[in-house]
RNA sequence: GCCGACGUAGCUCAGCUGGUUAGAGCGCCUGAUUGUGGAUCAGGAGGUCGAUGGUUCGACUCCAUCCGUCGGUACCA
């Protein structure tokens, strides 16, 4: 009896056409963040599971995956980098402060997968541990700005706020500190719901389309128009909202040394050029996670918005210190790689590519196959990505392959070839575009089109020439 | 998690109110002067009809449960 070969729920491969894109996204975010000098680090994908869940609420258990050892304990896969993060600087003594680290890696969640949203998925996280609010928030910001920039995912908007000025909201209404995650968590829907049902939401609660019952929060109308009031707050530039914020807030003691904070983040943003146009302060930037302290934020691609954030972070001044210790001042940000590469994809901002391989050397002669592979290894030395046909087949199936797996050219060594010390050269595309009026098969098969012979110490030469004439 | 719809070949789907050997298009493989991709033509492979149980003389078709997919909602550290 066979095994079916499946996966299980919210999991899957990623074949080379996916990858490929992939890393190249990864491999130049890394390049920003290494630029800003943050340094790597790697954890284990296994973590004790109190380590894991003592952060988050305890609904929050329920989306980690569980595992055990041979010694049966309690173990589950890491849900983020973050609470990580905060156990490798409580544990290793000697890490010196502040520590600043980029990580990719996978991370699991058990919930219910939706569209571009897995169970198991990729995160790339910077963060600053030790670093108290000011130039690190700026610094994760301008980082994200260029992340986005530099991987060419269009136009982007990144939103920021922060949980001091929503404090400072919650004093205004007159709402307990207690019931602040409730509040903040219906806040962070209002670009998904609407004003309607958040308002709703604060108060009664409502009954939604499908019949669920979506339970209140409890707030007074009284309290939720000084949050209607809040949320209108706009403008064009960062100063205008702040202007509008000192304002509302001046009968609120002490708000003006929590809006200067910001203040400080959003000229020095200025004096960088990270400009209002695509660094805005979004008052309804609520951010649904606990254990924010001060600026938030999150990014979104202005020509994608449904697929929400593909950034999101925060100053998390408090979370190292669950672990003993003193508070250490934190903050860093995650971007989301599987849903930024979905959104960039359906932007067509993703070009699919099968292979590396930038050449297929073919085979079409046993006899000759030892001068092929000294042909494909001198492309290789000069830095050629060659692929070498491993397969026995027929020069046109090898030709086929090439086509299909876009590789642009291939070198043909036969014995015409070999006799006279050269090789072929073929451009896949040259050919195609030249043969395209060309009904018969046989008249296609004998124009040989887009090649050219080139001297068998050439090749690696000619090859460069035209990659880098091509790109 | 909750509500709803759906599940037939690798993909997109057809299959009349239950009735013999389940079909199409695309894709894939082979071939059409043995050293040439594409187009065209000719062949071919591939499905225990999501799984299990039930109703029935008989189930892809009806019923139940489970699994999965999609949509909505919740959650998203």
């Amino acid at each position: 009896m066979s095994v079916k070969p499946r996966l299980s729920r919210g999991l899957r491969d990623l074949l080379p056409e996916s990858m490929i894109a992939r890393q190249r996204l990864i491999d130049t975010v890394r390049g920003i963040y290494e630029i800003y000098g943050f340094s790597p680090l790697d954890t284990p994908a296994i973590e004790y599971l109190d380590v894991l869940s003592g952060s988050a609420g305890q609904e929050a258990q329920q989306s980690i995956f569980r595992v055990t050892n041979p010694e049966k304990e309690d173990l589950g896969l890491r849900f983020d980098l973050t609470v990580p993060l905060s156990r490798v600087v409580s544990q290793h003594s000697g890490i010196s402060f502040p520590f600043r680290r980029y990580q990719v890696a996978q991370v699991w969640r058990a919930d219910k997968p939706d569209p571009g949203r897995f169970r198991q998925f990729t995160q790339f996280d910077l963060d600053a541990i030790g670093a108290p609010c000011g130039r690190a928030d700026v610094e994760i910001i301008a980082a994200i700005c260029d992340s986005l920039s530099a991987i060419d995912a269009g136009p982007y908007l990144v939103r920021f706020s922060s949980r001091e000025i929503l404090n400072l909201l919650l004093r205004r209404a007159g709402i307990r500190q207690e019931r602040a995650a409730a509040v903040f968590r219906v806040l962070d829907k209002l670009d998904k719901i609407g004003l309607g049902k958040v308002k709703l939401e604060l108060t009664s609660g409502y009954t939604d389309s499908s019949g669920d019952r979506i339970r209140g929060v409890g707030l007074s109308a009284a309290q939720v128009e000084v949050i209607e009031e809040f949320l209108s707050v706009s403008g064009a530039t960062r100063s205008e909202v702040l202007r509008k914020l000192v304002a509302l807030f001046s009968s609120v003691p002490d708000s003006t040394e929590q809006l200067d904070v910001i203040d400080g983040i959003s000229s020095t943003l200025d004096a960088l050029g990270y400009h209002s146009d695509r660094v805005a302060l979004d008052v309804s930037i609520a951010r649904g996670l606990a254990y924010y302290t001060g600026p938030v934020f999150e990014a979104v691609l202005l020509d994608a918005p449904r697929f929400g954030s593909v950034f999101g972070g925060g100053r998390y001044d408090n979370l190292v210190s669950r672990f003993g210790g003193p508070p250490i001042p934190a903050t860093g940000a995650s971007m989301g790689v599987d849903r930024l590469l979905a959104a960039m994809e359906h932007l067509g901002r993703v070009r699919p590519v099968k292979t590396a391989a930038q050449v297929l050397v073919s085979v079409m002669d046993e006899t000759l196959a030892g001068q092929c592979m000294r042909v494909a290894f001198d492309l290789r030395r000069a830095g050629i990505r060659t692929e070498i046909q491993v397969a026995p087949g027929k020069l046109g199936k090898q030709l086929k392959r090439a086509n299909r797996l876009g590789i642009p050219y291939v070198v043909l060594i036969g014995s015409n070839e070999a006799e006279r010390g050269v090789v072929t050269v073929k451009q896949m595309a040259v050919a195609m575009k030249q043969g395209a009026g060309i009904k018969g098969h046989g008249e296609w098969r004998q124009a040989r089109f887009g090649q050219r012979e080139v001297a068998r110490g050439k090749v690696a030469e000619t090859l460069r020439s035209l990659l880098d004439h091509a790109s």
